[in-house]
RNA sequence: GGGGGCGUAGCUCAGGGGUAGAGCAGCGGCCUUUUAAGCCGCCAACGAAGGUUCGAUUCCUUCCGCCCUCACCA
């Protein structure tokens, strides 16, 4: 912070001069208060009404335009905004010699009857304004805006002050969530909070960030995942629930990760992940239509088109058409041997296939353009879900891939405890030394299990990702209001 | 962590081994219906540290930060 406050030492320096002026002339602008008669939105709506009397609107001055004895200046606030008129035989003369000290960037309160320029603009005639709050640094430029993805993403006030883009990806990203919600709760889901803080971090691979609690003298993890937990809750017979809320995971960052994400996870008792690709479709089209008010849009150039029913692949045949690898006769012992027969790039499969980079792989051989569920994965990269009746090797679990992005993931959950534990411990055995002291098999939740949890359908949908998706945004970045940055010099 | 690109005024951009240029913002002046107001004048910057060189903002090295990409992951 210290270079900012050198560079604009002189413009800042002007600013603070007027403070103090505005200070010695008796208005001091931290001070006062204002009653504001409507917002800027509502006063155009009715602007006729205002033709005669007054209205009181507030907001930040975003343009400054001196014109000799007068000013026109542009005055927003969230909702909308509208100029405003100040000259001396209006205002008189001791206002308008104030209205030299005030800057772009200052909030104002001002009052006054509503008319129309001869350029047809709907302006306010100021009788009379108070100042708010003095600003007393420069704003971005108010032409170009500000671009500069750093200061965009490390002062997010700033950029949701200049780029309109940014103020609609963060509104509409509110209104997602919210539509979610009411979705949910149309269908007789309720909303659950479970621990962010666990002493064993599980239902998602992933490194934890790790932390201390003095009193308990003992470490916890930030959460990865939610699941565990709300699958302890299906133990305890809520049927219908669901946790809209963040996760840590301690990797690597990207466009489209940061470490706290957030993310909706849904599980209905007595139902499977047959019942949750429609419950996806529903959502996501639901809050399409409600939110966009409509089915088709574009991401990154790309037309989506989110028509119902979206398709569902099966892994094995993408994997049929893709490596000519028959699942039937392939265990995750030797898949890597047979991509590699098939003449994929080896140094990627030297270290070990996992299941991300196998999802990888695949989602290549989905088009972006249609909304696709890949379905019936290999059992060995699920443990937490249920095996098909028909074929042990697959699991009852779809991945959803929207534009290239991997939106959703689900399945049928596992409630055999025996099964469950057994597979919880086979993941454990192929960590390596390290990871294995820091991740251990989570014993209470089988415990849970142990006392019997009906079989359920269990949903996970990456909120950032979908906000991406209907905000047309190329980096997770774009739709957190403050991304995870590395530290400053 | 690997690879590629970038860092010039408060903001948006030029430039380039020899005095660093513009627009916006700011300051001063003219202007009472402008709106990217206009006109005149002024203020203001090469991410940091080393090195090469008579001379570095420009070339080289290291560091810091940002973007893209690969890997871990969603």
């Amino acid at each position: 912070m210290e270079r900012e406050i050198l560079d604009s030492k002189g413009l800042r320096e002007e600013r603070i001069r007027k403070l103090k002026e505005l200070k010695e002339r008796g208005l001091d602008p931290y001070e006062g208060g204002f009653k504001r008669g409507s917002t800027i939105a509502e006063a155009r709506d009715k602007e006729s009404e205002f033709k005669e009397k007054r209205i009181k609107l507030c907001g930040r001055i975003t343009a400054l335009r001196r014109h000799g004895q007068t000013y026109f200046a542009d005055l927003r606030d969230e909702s909308a905004k509208i100029q405003i008129y100040i000259r001396k035989d209006t205002v008189g003369e001791e206002k308008a010699s104030i209205f030299k000290l005030i800057d772009i960037g200052d909030f104002l309160g001002v009052e006054g009857p509503i008319f129309t320029t001869k350029t047809g603009e709907l302006t306010v005639l100021v009788h009379g304004f108070s100042v708010l709050a003095k600003s007393i640094r420069p704003l971005p430029e108010k032409w170009h805006g500000l671009k500069d993805v750093e200061i965009r993403y490390r002062q997010r006030y700033l950029d949701l002050i200049s780029n309109e883009k940014a103020r609609e990806t963060f509104k509409l990203r509110s209104r997602i969530i919210e539509k979610i919600r009411t979705l949910l709760a149309q269908r007789g889901f309720i909303e659950v909070e479970t621990p962010m803080m666990q002493a064993i971090p599980g239902g998602a691979e992933g490194r934890a960030f790790k932390t201390y609690h003095q009193a308990l003298d003992r470490d916890l993890y930030l959460r990865i995942a939610p699941e565990l937990y709300l699958k302890r809750l299906l133990v305890g017979g809520m049927e219908k629930i669901f946790e809209l809320n963040r996760s840590f995971r301690n990797e690597g960052l990207s466009t489209r990760h940061n470490p706290e994400f957030t993310m909706l996870e849904v599980y209905q008792a007595y139902a499977d992940y047959e019942v949750m690709m429609d419950l996806t479709e529903e959502l996501i089209t639901g809050i399409a239509s409600s939110i966009l008010g409509k089915e088709n849009f574009k991401y990154q150039g790309r037309e989506i088109n989110l028509k119902r029913p979206w398709k569902r692949e099966k892994f094995s045949k993408l994997m049929e058409e893709k490596f000519k690898i028959n699942l039937e006769d392939v265990t995750v012992g030797n898949l890597v041997d047979e991509l590699k027969k098939t003449g994929l790039d080896s140094d990627k499969l030297e270290k070990g296939l996992t299941k991300t980079q196998l999802l990888k792989l695949l989602s290549e051989n989905v088009e972006p353009e249609e909304p696709t569920f890949v379905i019936d994965h290999i059992a060995d990269f699920c443990p937490l879900a249920k095996r098909h009746k028909d074929n042990k090797n697959l699991s009852q679990r779809f991945e959803l891939f929207i534009g290239g992005l991997e939106v959703a993931n689900a399945y049928s959950e596992l409630n055999d405890p025996l099964e469950q534990r057994e597979r919880l411990y086979n993941q454990w055995n192929e960590l390596g030394e390290e990871e294995k002291r820091e991740k251990k098999v989570d014993e209470d939740f089988v415990l849970a299990l142990e006392h019997g949890m009906p079989p359920a359908g269990g949903l996970g949908i990456g909120i950032d990702r979908l906000v991406m998706l209907l905000t047309d945004s190329p980096s997770i970045r774009e739709v957190v209001f403050f991304p995870q940055l590395k530290g400053r010099p």
